[in-house]
DNA sequence: CCTGGGGGTAGGG
DNA sequence: CCCTACCCCCAGG
């Protein structure tokens, strides 16, 4: 009512991109404070720090090729990287790559009661091309009654952060593999440079905040080879968002050794090939 | 107090 | 019609 709508900024959205890398998630409150951030966000309150985050974690998943490995059969994700259809690198693909942020960290523990659903849905379903939003919807609903406004909560739950780790891991594997961002040469990182700030030429275990990580040997083999591209190229961008991924990734796997395989594949992949698409 | 999560509403395609 | 962006409220730590 007093309130016309006040839209973020790039300068703000920016300062609280910077701000997560900085302190990490969660830390709304820091952010907010930090002077270097202070004057981008003096207008906006830690809960909007935190509500701007969640939208912005929101890449919209994207269906296209079937190009796809369902692999029903085990639980373990099959790897969907990119085909070897890449033998002539997309022509310039857009950066865009401002998606990053998926963040989680929280998806450890309390499983919200729609997310068991969503799983068993994407699970049942298992469709090669993926399941989207409308049929996961449609499975549920044949189910088990659910309110009307079911379909939003459900388009909003599956691409939010912090969804059960399994959920999400089995709806970006399946149906979200060509998504996040893409690396072209140089066409990168010329236009907007939404990384202002982790630009490390050698990727190091960023800011490992507190979480324990049940993936040493990742994070080293990730180190290793992201850092050999980043040697070879100036890859470091693709390096870094890997190491990132990796620890994303380890981070959510609770008890899923096939998990730490995939990144490790995306490691070994990102530093032969050039194109590594994750989700 | 701060954070995370649910939900409502307005605007755009 | 559906989706996205902002905002508000509430419960838990």
């Amino acid at each position: 009512m007093g309130n016309p709508k006040q839209k973020w900024t790039a300068e703000e959205e920016e300062a609280l991109r910077a701000g997560v890398a900085k302190h990490g998630t969660g830390k709304w409150k820091n952010i907010q404070r930090d002077p270097e951030f202070n004057p981008f966000l003096f207008s906006r309150s830690n809960i909007d720090l935190k509500d701007k985050w969640r939208n912005m974690s929101v890449s919209a998943p994207r269906e296209k090729s079937r190009t796809l490995k369902p692999k029903a059969g085990s639980d373990a994700p099959a790897v969907p990287l990119s085909t070897p259809q890449t033998s002539a690198l997309p022509a310039a693909v857009p950066i865009d790559a401002s998606a990053d942020p998926i963040t989680d960290e929280s998806a450890r523990s309390s499983a919200p009661k729609y997310n068991a659903l969503i799983f068993e849905a994407i699970s049942a379903l298992k469709e090669p091309n993926g399941s989207d939003v409308s049929a996961i919807l449609s499975y549920i609903e044949q189910r088990l009654e659910v309110p009307p406004n079911f379909r939003r909560l459900l388009s909003s739950r599956l691409r939010r952060p912090g969804c059960n780790a399994k959920a999400v891991v089995h709806y970006i594997m399946i149906l979200q593999v060509q998504n996040c961002f893409k690396v072209k040469e140089d066409a990168s990182l010329g236009t907007k440079t939404p990384n202002p700030k982790q630009k490390d030429t050698r990727p190091k275990l960023l800011h490992s905040t507190n979480d324990v990580s049940p993936a040493d040997t990742v994070q080293e083999a990730a180190a290793a080879a992201a850092g050999q591209v980043a040697d070879a190229e100036n890859k470091s961008f693709v390096a870094a968002e890997a190491v990132k991924e990796a620890e994303r990734v380890s981070r959510m796997a609770e008890d899923t050794d096939s998990l730490l395989q995939l990144a490790k594949e995306i490691f070994e992949r990102c530093s032969r090939g050039e194109i590594v698409v994750v989700a």
